[in-house]
RNA sequence: CGGGGCGUAGCGCAGCCUGGUAGCGCGGCGGUUUUGGGAACCGUAGGUCGUAGGUUCGAAUCCUAUCGCCCCGACCA
């Protein structure tokens, strides 16, 4: 399956796969500062505590409807979209077939597999007017399955691999940093089906593949350590840990891990050796949670790579043999006339939790800086004197120039002092911005500032558009 | 679920102890002067003081109940 690598465009946040724009906006009003729906606060609401969701409340990304559960506002929905859009990308990549399943779900499934007593007062219970017994998925495995069994008999048809993104609820006792530990959650989850335990074991390998991607084009590097499978069970599973300061759960690891970097390689998704080199190297180094942490494991580490921090889990990939094709009676025939059940697994990405983790591995004391690969929007405008002639005309060209070329500006177009502008830009973390002001446009020049580094040069308006298109790899 | 805290204007807070016409800063709106890193001044709008009951001549303030939110811990994608 070809996947375009380009950055998507996103027009109102409405994205599908192919990478494409589908609409374009009415006379860029979705762009354009003065008329869009960009609620920043200068002073931090008191409930936020991690700097991932001060940010996310000061820059008007959310508003928390109650406890754990956020409305998306217009520029976090098109970050959150971004973040799911590379996750379809590289799913659809590695052959994974997209699909939907719905957030409520009948108890009676659960029954099944026996956990809807094993969950717990974590899973939302509901009743239907009909007094029957429903609840809001937490996961998907029961419901999968049932797709599975209703519909495939045949070795034949496999392998197969489903995934959806959807949203999920946990009703957690206690959320909290924001979208990172919310109860009602954005997530990825796919199910791998095969034959056999070296089938279901390539699919492993080759999810874990597609997730060094994934966070990497995201910005992000994401450690896979072993882990814990807790109630999904299962014996082989690696949690992605991306390292920051806020993290939830302690890491040990060999420094010589984060040194490794997946890169532009092309992989054959279908091919075992590949997909077990890639799984080996990066695998082969200590790398653990507190849950699975082996001190005389560590200690064997030369004392200079120990490496102790915290981490975000942002993913995790289950083989779970079949535990639940036995429980739901998944079963094929194969190529000798017996039933089998499958061999399964579970892959999720915390698509919402992915926001509030690219913050706090990317900020500083003025705001965030988006990485490019998630960035709401490819680069700011700022117009230091709205109103001047000359000033405003360089703007909509600059502007035009930019979107013509596929590119999704924010036009800051306010009647705004330029202290404040900036400080918007800076809070919002667009990791580009281009300045306008008489000063230099009397020497034909524009701005060209790095959110992350600081840096500015000045060039034509029209070097400055080329080289955005260059760093966003557009033509 | 144990322990603690907080609900007063869009946001941040004071007022409560010791009951007596609800305040400040930021933000909003109008205006004047400003204009390359969150400007100054003038004016102006905006609040069932979380909710319900009680005590009282009178409750944001005291009492009771209740709902919500936050923090620490245990738990978790």
């Amino acid at each position: 399956m070809q996947v375009a690598k380009r950055a998507g465009v996103l027009c109102g946040g409405f994205i599908w796969p192919s990478g494409k724009p589908s609409l374009t906006c009415s006379k860029g009003v979705l762009m354009r500062l003065s008329r869009y729906f960009l609620p920043v606060l200068k002073e931090t609401p008191s409930e936020a505590q991690i700097v991932s969701h001060r940010l996310m409340l000061r820059a008007g990304m959310i508003k928390q409807s109650s406890a754990g559960i956020y409305s998306w506002l217009p520029m976090g929905y098109k970050v959150l979209k971004r973040i799911e859009q590379i996750v379809h990308e590289e799913q659809q990549r590695a052959g994974h077939i997209p699909m939907l399943m719905p957030t409520l779900q009948p108890a009676d499934l659960w029954r099944e597999s026996g956990r809807y007593d094993a969950y717990g007062p974590e899973m939302l219970r509901i009743r239907d007017r009909h007094e029957r017994d429903m609840l809001y998925g937490p996961t998907n495995e029961e419901m999968i399955t049932d797709i599975f069994r209703a519909h495939v008999n045949s070795y034949k048809d496999l392998p197969l691999t489903l995934y959806h993104i959807q949203w999920k609820f946990r009703d957690e006792v206690r959320p909290r940093f924001g979208v990172m530990r919310g109860r009602e959650f954005y997530m990825k989850d796919g199910y791998n089906f095969d034959l056999t335990k070296e089938a279901a074991l390539h699919a492993y390998n080759r999810h874990l593949v597609t997730y060094l991607r994934t966070y990497e084009r995201m910005g992000l590097q994401a450690i896979p350590m072993r882990a814990d499978s807790g109630p999904i069970g299962g014996d082989n599973t690696h949690e992605f840990l991306v390292l920051a300061d806020t993290g939830e759960s302690e890491v040990f690891y060999d420094s010589e891990i984060t040194d490794l970097k997946f890169g532009d390689r092309d992989i054959d998704y279908d091919s075992v050796e590949e997909c077990q080199g890639v799984l080996e190297e990066f695998t082969s180094r200590y790398a653990r949670t507190d849950e699975t942490h082996d001190e005389a494991e560590f200690a064997a580490i030369p004392e200079e790579r120990r490496r102790t921090a915290r981490g975000i889990e942002v993913g995790q990939i289950f083989y779970f043999g079949t535990k639940y094709s036995d429980a739901l009676g998944a079963k094929v025939v194969n190529d000798n006339q017996e039933q089998v059940p499958v061999h399964m697994g579970s892959h999720g990405i915390g698509v919402s939790r992915l926001v509030g983790a690219i913050i706090e591995a990317s900020h500083d004391d003025k705001g965030i800086i988006w990485p490019e690969g998630v960035t709401p929007f490819h680069c700011g405008i700022v117009n230091l004197k709205q109103g001047d002639d000359e000033a405003d005309a360089a703007c909509e060209q600059l502007y035009s120039a930019l979107t013509a070329r596929g590119l999704d500006p924010l036009y800051d177009d306010r009647k705004e002092r330029a202290g404040g502008k900036f400080a918007t830009m800076d809070l919002i973390g667009l990791p580009w911005r281009i300045t306008v002001g008489p000063r230099g446009l009397k020497n034909g020049v524009v701005e060209l500032t790095s959110r992350k580094s600081g840096e500015s040069v000045e060039l034509t308006p029209e070097a400055a558009v080329a080289r955005i298109a260059e760093i966003y790899a557009l033509t």
